[in-house]
DNA sequence: GGAGAGGTCTGGAACGGTCCAAAGAAGGGC
DNA sequence: GCCCTTCTTTGGACCGTTCCAGACCTCTCC
C-alpha cells in the first residue's frame, strides 16, 4: 500500500534505479527506448518522487519560507501574489506562515523554517519579533519586503518609497487648495517615513503651523478614532491623509457620522491602493504602492542572494504613484 | 559550513547518535546527566533537526496541504485562520497554495502536495479544477471545506448551511415587510444552494411572483452590474439579497449611483460577515457564515481522517446566523 | 555468587532519492 | 581482429534521521 519508489519503477521497466533517476531528471544520455520504458512504468505505477528524499540528497528543498505579517491586509496579499508568481516560475515553492500565529509561539516559525531547510526566507511587513528575523538571516538567505526594517547585514530590502508616496499625497492636497491638513500616522518605520514625507512637504509650503499629526494604527478602528479626535478639535482640518486605506475608510466613516460630506467638506487620501480603495462605494483617492511589483522584485532579489549568499545587502525602493479617485476635491470657500 | 547534524551533537556530548535522537524526542529512558550533556551540545552547536531526514525516516511530514480558491476573499482567510489554529495545536504545519496560480499550471499543485507526501489535504472553496481534488483524494486523506463539492467517497465536507443562511436573510427581509425581493446569485453549488433557500422562502410566503434572480458572480463588479440591471427594470425590487458581501457592496454602489438611499429606498443583505460588512461606512446586514469555526471543524475532521483513513466521508454543516446592521429597514410606504 | 530483571545505551539497517566512479556496449580506425 | 573512444548503464556510497534488536550496566533476591 506504500507509494511506489524509484526502485519499483526500475524493476517494472527492467532497468536500474540510477537510470530511472536519470530519465526523471531529463538526462540526454539515455536511449529513447529505455526512456520510453521508464516513463511507461512511471505512468502505470502512478509514481511520484518523494520530495523529502530528494531534498535530503540534493541538500536543498526548492522551497522558500514567507513570514507574513497579516493575511488580512490586502496589500500584503497582493505582494504575496507577485512573490509567488516569480518564485513559481523559477521552480521554487512557497511556504506561508502567518506572523500573528507566530508571535503566540515565540520565534517558533523561524525555527520551523530552519528545520525545513528552506532555501531562503522572505519577511513581509513589520513583524512582531524582529529578533527572529535576525537569527533566521544568519542561517539562510533572507530578503525583507514591504518595510524598511530590520536593517541587517547580508539582507536585502525591497519596499515602496514611503516618503515619496506621502509627498505625492500631501502635494495633491495642497495643490487642490487645502491648507489645514491632518495626517493619521501609522506605527513602525513605515509609519515614520510617511509622516516625515507629509511634514516635509507641509514645511516646504510654509504650512507647518497648520499640519496636524494624529496617531492611529493600521486598522479601520484606529482611523475612525483618530478622525473623530481630529474633527472634534477646535480648528478642524479640511483634508486628511491617512496612513493606509483601512485607516482611510475609518476616517470616511467618522466624517460621515459627524455629518461631513466627503469630498465637499473633507478631502481624504489613503495609501496602498488596495481593492478597498477601488470599491465604488468608497472610491478612495490613494497612493498606489505597487504591491505586486514589490513582490516580484523581492523574489528576484532572493534568487540572486541564493545564488550568491555573500553579496552585500541592498535597499531597492519602488516609486509609488498617486491614484486620484472620488474622495479629494478643493476645499469649500471660507465661510 | 554545513549545519550540524545529530552526529556532531553526539560527538560533542560524548554519546551515540541514537541517544541524541532519544533525548530530542523526549524519551524518559535517559539519565538526567546525559540528557543535560546532549541539550548543552545542541545549544552550543545551534543544532536544528533536519525535517526532510526526519520525515523520510518517519514516513510522515506533519504537514497539511491547503488548496485555496482565492486569498483575496476575506472569508477564506478567516477559514484559513481557524484551520491553522487547530492544526498548529496538533503539531501540524500548513502549506498554502493559491488555486488561481494552480489553474495556470494545471493540476500541478496537487502534484506538488503528493511529492511532498503531505499528511493530508484541505481543499477550500470551489476550486477551478475539481478533477485534481479527486486524484489527490485517492492518494491522501482529504477534507473539503467551505463548499459542498466535489462529493467524493472518503472525503469529508465541512461547510456552512447555505440554504439555511439564505432562508434567514430572506425571512428577515419579508419580516420587515418587503414583498418584491431580488437575489444576486453566485456560481457553483454554493450559489445554487443560496438561491434555492431564497426561492423556497419566497414560495412559502406566496411571493414567488415577485422574486427575481439575477446572475452575478463573487466580485463587487458582478454585484454592481447585477444591481444596475435589477434597478433599471420596470418593476424594481425594494430589497436585494446578495450572494456574498463583495457583491453586496457592489449593490450598495449601484444603488447610490442611481440615487437610491440604503436602507430607506432599498434594503440590502450580504453573506459571510467578512470585515467588509463590518466597516462602519458600509455596515452591511449580512449572514455570519462562521468561517473560523468551519476552519476548525475541517481541521478536526482531517485529524480524524488521518487517524482512520477508511472512515466514510461525512458532511458537517454549520448553522449560520443573521447579523443585522444598517442596510435593512422596512420598505417605504407605497406611493 | 549467580540468575534474572530492569533500566540505559549503542550499532546498524532502513527511509527514497542523487551522484559518481567504473563497467559494459557499441562504433571507428588501422 | 584488436585497441581506443564515446555512449549508456549500473552498483554502491551518501544525505540525516528513526527504529529496533541486542549489549551493557546495576540491582535485587535467593
Amino acid at each position: 500500500m506504500r507509494p511506489p519508489t524509484i526502485r519499483d519503477v526500475a524493476e517494472r521497466a527492467g532497468v536500474s534505479k540510477s537510470l530511472v533517476s536519470l530519465v526523471l531528471r531529463g538526462s540526454e544520455q539515455v536511449r529513447p527506448e529505455k526512456r520510453r520504458a521508464v516513463l511507461a512504468a512511471v505512468e502505470e505505477l502512478g509514481y511520484r518522487p518523494n520530495a523529502a528524499a530528494r531534498s535530503l540528497s540534493e541538500r536543498r528543498t526548492r522551497t522558500v519560507g514567507v513570514l507574513l505579517n497579516d493575511l488580512r491586509n490586502p496589500w500584503f496579499v497582493e505582494l504575496l501574489d507577485g512573490l509567488n508568481a516569480e518564485l513559481y516560475a523559477s521552480g521554487l515553492r512557497t511556504l506561508l506562515a502567518d506572523g500573528r500565529q507566530g508571535r503566540r509561539l515565540g520565534e517558533d516559525l523561524t525555527h520551523t523554517f530552519t528545520e525545513l531547510r528552506v532555501d531562503g526566507l522572505i519577511a513581509v511587513g513589520t513583524l512582531p519579533d524582529p529578533a527572529a528575523v535576525r537569527t533566521a538571516a544568519a542561517r539562510m538567505p533572507t530578503v525583507v519586503a514591504g518595510t524598511r526594517e530590520p536593517v541587517l547585514p547580508d539582507v536585502d530590502i525591497v519596499a515602496g518609497d514611503d516618503e515619496l508616496g506621502a509627498r505625492l499625497a500631501t502635494e495633491h492636497l495642497i495643490g487642490l487648495g487645502h491648507r489645514h491638513i491632518a495626517h493619521i500616522a501609522g506605527r513602525g518605520v513605515v509609519g515614520e517615513l510617511r509622516r516625515r514625507g507629509f511634514e516635509a512637504v507641509m514645511r516646504e509650503h510654509g504650512l507647518s503651523g497648520s499640519a496636524t499629526v494624529e496617531q492611529g494604527d493600521l486598522t479601520e478602528e484606529g482611523g475612525y478614532r483618530a478622525t473623530v479626535r481630529l474633527l472634534g478639535a477646535p480648528h478642524r482640518p479640511t483634508a486628511v491623509f491617512a496612513f493606509n486605506d483601512m485607516a482611510g475608510v475609518g476616517a470616511l466613516s467618522a466624517a460621515e457620522e459627524l455629518g461631513l460630506r466627503v469630498p465637499d467638506d473633507l478631502s481624504l487620501v489613503g495609501y496602498d491602493n488596495t481593492y478597498l480603495a477601488r470599491l465604488r462605494h468608497l472610491w478612495l483617492t490613494t497612493v498606489d504602492n505597487a504591491g505586486h511589483d514589490i513582490g516580484r522584485r523581492a523574489a528576484r532579489r532572493l534568487l540572486d542572494r541564493i545564488a550568491d549568499p555573500a553579496r552585500p545587502g541592498e535597499v531597492a525602493l519602488t516609486a509609488p504613484a498617486l491614484e486620484v479617485r472620488g474622495t479629494t476635491a478643493p476645499p469649500r470657500p471660507l465661510d
